[in-house]
DNA sequence: TCTATAGATGCCCCATGGGGCAATTGCGAC
DNA sequence: GTCGCAATTGCCCCATGGGGCATCTATAGA
């Protein structure tokens, strides 16, 4: 048992470090592009997930990658068998905001460019494509995603302790924020001042902020 | 006399209400187009310059519109005679950042398109324009030149308050905005309480906020 | 019915912030 | 040399923030 296990642990291990560094998904009907593309990031450290199609994309990268990690783009032929390229675009933008989207095509219209970056398109890289601008364009784009996804972590780590907060916290946590005293919140909530600086303490301990200006500094990230 | 400078009077309160609504530079080498688009943003209220080349809007763009503020977009096409426009956007996004480029083109490549979106285009029109499409996109590029004019702003008004702190004043603030007690940042600049005191109360003064919520905010905006 | 939790409040104490008044020092400008 | 200004400090007072201790009510569950 251990012989199968131990590799196949030791291959995700191997995958969870090649995440970390990005996820690259490759979109291209042409297998040798494919495979070209696959061993290309697979040198540069990326792990590479290729599909044939955007159907086949949307039906397997989310099984395939579910245990990894880390920042991820797509590279995506835009002339693709069934849906096309700029159609999935805007499938995957309705989910997940953090992918960018790189469009590669060889004899494009220019109706496709626009088309591609109107609707939000990371860049577009027109056959044939100089493999230095190639690995330019997904390392910024995996930077990017990187910084989305962190963004994204934050965020949600804040509203997370936000719910935590009663809804009485949460008024006079709003009045703090305006910049008034405990007595002023007091008179406007109609409660003692006492009970203003109960519900302050409590809102500050459960938000884990030491002084008003963690706590300002909070509240601009997300809003209570 | 009164009656020229009345005139010019009324024009310029025009130019000056046109402007507020925005300002349309329009780039193209056809006589027939410019007179068409300067009808067109007349039309709909908006300020309109035309020029024939990129050297001609270099030269006199400034100095005919420096009277009118207000946001601003350039309107562009990619092939004209002399320094094309994509050379263009490279001489102005040097300067000002505030002002969205609009590329149009009827026989462009795609490697035009990409190199305009990829130096910072705002967008780009393909021949025929859509008229409906180009009044949109001048409208959302105006609002976005508008809005970073007014951070630009805001921006250079908090940097005048800042810049009339001194040095000991800043030091305070900073540490103030890590959130120290006076106690504590006293010890820090080995000065004593009361002096902490007195430089938070002239920096707070100066920086025309009343506690340190406000404080805080400010200097998200601007570094201190 | 008993309990946990949110909300509310009073009393009291200490730490901290805000600020007036007054004085001293040092430095560049007139 | 005198003036203005930044920096510094001490003394003193009041307002405000933080928080322990104890109490009370209401409401949703077990």
């Amino acid at each position: 048992m251990s012989n199968v296990k131990k590799l196949r642990t030791i291959s995700q291990e191997d995958e969870a470090k090649r995440g970390a560094q990005g996820v690259v998904y490759v979109l291209d009907d042409d297998p040798g592009i494919r495979s070209a593309y696959y061993r290309l990031f697979d040198l540069d450290g990326y792990l590479c997930f290729p599909y044939e199609s955007a159907e086949a994309f949307l039906l397997r990268a989310e099984d395939a990658s579910a245990h990894v990690r880390g920042p991820r783009c797509l590279l995506c032929d835009v002339s693709l068998p069934g849906m096309s390229g700029l159609e999935l675009q805007s499938e995957i933008l309705d989910r997940q905001h953090t992918m960018p989207i790189i469009f590669m095509s060889g004899a494009s219209s220019e109706i496709e460019v626009v088309r591609a970056y109107k609707e939000g398109g990371y860049a577009f890289l027109l056959k044939p494509v100089d493999m230095d601008e190639l690995l330019d364009t997904v390392s910024t784009a995996l930077a990017l995603s990187y910084s989305r996804q962190q963004e994204q972590q934050e965020s949600n780590a804040l509203n997370a302790l936000v719910t935590q907060l009663t809804e009485r916290e949460k008024s006079v946590v709003r009045l703090v924020l305006q910049g008034l005293t405990n007595q002023q919140i007091g008179d406007q909530l109609h409660i003692a001042l006492r009970t203003v600086k109960v519900h302050r303490q409590h809102a500050m301990e459960k938000l884990g902020v030491n002084n008003v200006v963690e706590l300002t500094r909070l509240s601009e990230k997300s809003p209570i």
